[in-house]
DNA sequence: CCGGTTCTTATAACGCGTTATAAAAAGCGG
DNA sequence: CCGCTTTTTATAACGCGTTATAAGAACCGG
């Protein structure tokens, strides 16, 4: 029963392996079923058979960096939650970045599914990672009592989604996103600090926004109208 | 020449009005390209001529509407800036609660769609929307004044994209998406109001939040390690 | 080793978005 | 009204994700 289980496993890593290299080579274009079983030289069936559908393939790949992510994460319930959160950000960006073209495809690949829990970027657990940290920070009273945790680990991930759709989309600087997530997650946490807390995170938020500035790239020319200055507010 | 113009318009038209029926109809699946041209009287290639791709036509779909909400908005440079951003968030979201299914249906076919400056909801008009009220509200000193409006802009595209999509996915009541919105905008607004105009911004927050926790629906029940009260930090 | 169950394979098929092609139609300048 | 250009039409085709089907292989209990 082992080889029937292993062969299984083995042909499951060989199809996922091969997405991996299909990507790597030829983009998401390239990443096709019938090429991806030619290319794990098994049945186009069998993908189906053992992944389920082209994107079960796909969560399938990106779920194995998420592992890679977990790894290189600091020890949870250690230190500043609050810290641990920007850490975080920093250790996914610059997995991104590290095999950009390859990450980009993946994601563009991924926006495309219409997977319920998918395309909220990641699911269920995702929140759970954000939510358990924010409800540390509220334990140790840089957050605010009454905030609403889930909402706000929502709120961090809308911000990390759409950046990382912009990322995808968009050709930006790596450095980009970092700074980009980190200055809306910033901004959440602005306003659900306590006095004691707001001090630090203000001033990552300032960092941040300098950071973005200087990757002054994707973002459309300002049209003339909007470089006008103030105009009065009354009519 | 007026009649070959106007029946050019005339059959674009009956494809956008076909494209909304079929929707209304059948939901998102029921729109093919095919059923499209049927259901237009038309041939298959004529949607691709008069339109370009399936895409567009849903494109062309929501613009139509974005006209709606445009003249459903308070008039522009008038009035508080920060009132009028979230009079536009209510107006918005009223919109598609007035149709709930169809614009689920549309956002659904849209989110699948790769264009990339619709994803991004919606594209550099939307964003110049936000940036214009953002500035009006530096200039009456509301919003503090290094702020980066064009960054706080698109952090706002991304709650309001990030919101949508779960609402299409997930089911939620009406009336959820506009306490979202409000309630991810106002975080962001917090963090970059002056003294003098944050105590309406923190009230609105809190009122959002309240009316998050009304419409506990969508979120999946929280797992079992996740309600358990604090830990300390310390290892 | 055999019989039955389970999985893989090969292959065809479906509907999809999109493109190409040639014929028909419509518009317009003269 | 004719001829030229542009557009629409009908139809076939391509590759895609996915499913169905029947044949073959692999496994496992007895």
């Amino acid at each position: 029963m082992a080889s029937h289980a292993e062969s299984k496993a083995e042909r499951r890593a060989r199809i996922i392996r091969a997405a991996r290299a299909l990507i790597r080579e030829t983009g998401r274009t390239g990443l096709s079923m019938r090429a991806l079983a030619s290319r794990a030289g098994v049945s186009l069936a069998t993908p189906y058979n053992l992944l389920g559908s082209k994107e079960a393939v796909l969560k399938a790949l990106l779920e194995a960096d998420l592992q890679e992510f977990r790894e290189a994460l600091p020890i949870p319930g250690s230190g500043d939650p609050i810290e641990h959160i920007f850490a975080a950000i920093t250790v996914a960006t610059r997995l991104y970045s590290t095999e950009e073209s390859f990450y980009r495809a993946l994601f563009l690949a991924l926006f495309e599914s219409d997977n319920v829990e998918l395309r909220t970027f990641y699911g269920p657990d995702r929140q759970q990672f954000w939510a358990g940290l924010l409800r540390e920070a509220v334990c140790t009273g840089q957050v605010l009592a009454g905030t609403d945790v889930a909402a706000l680990a929502r709120n961090i991930r809308y911000v990390f989604a759409g950046v990382l759709h912009r990322w995808a989309t968009s050709s930006s600087r790596p450095g980009w996103i970092e700074a980009e997530i980190g200055y809306g997650v910033s901004l959440a946490l602005c306003a659900v600090a306590t006095p004691g807390a707001i001090g630090r995170i203000r001033a990552r938020l300032n960092a941040y926004q300098e950071r973005i500035a200087e990757h002054q790239t994707a973002e459309p020319a300002i049209p003339p109208e909007s470089t006008a200055s103030c105009r009065t507010a009354s009519v």
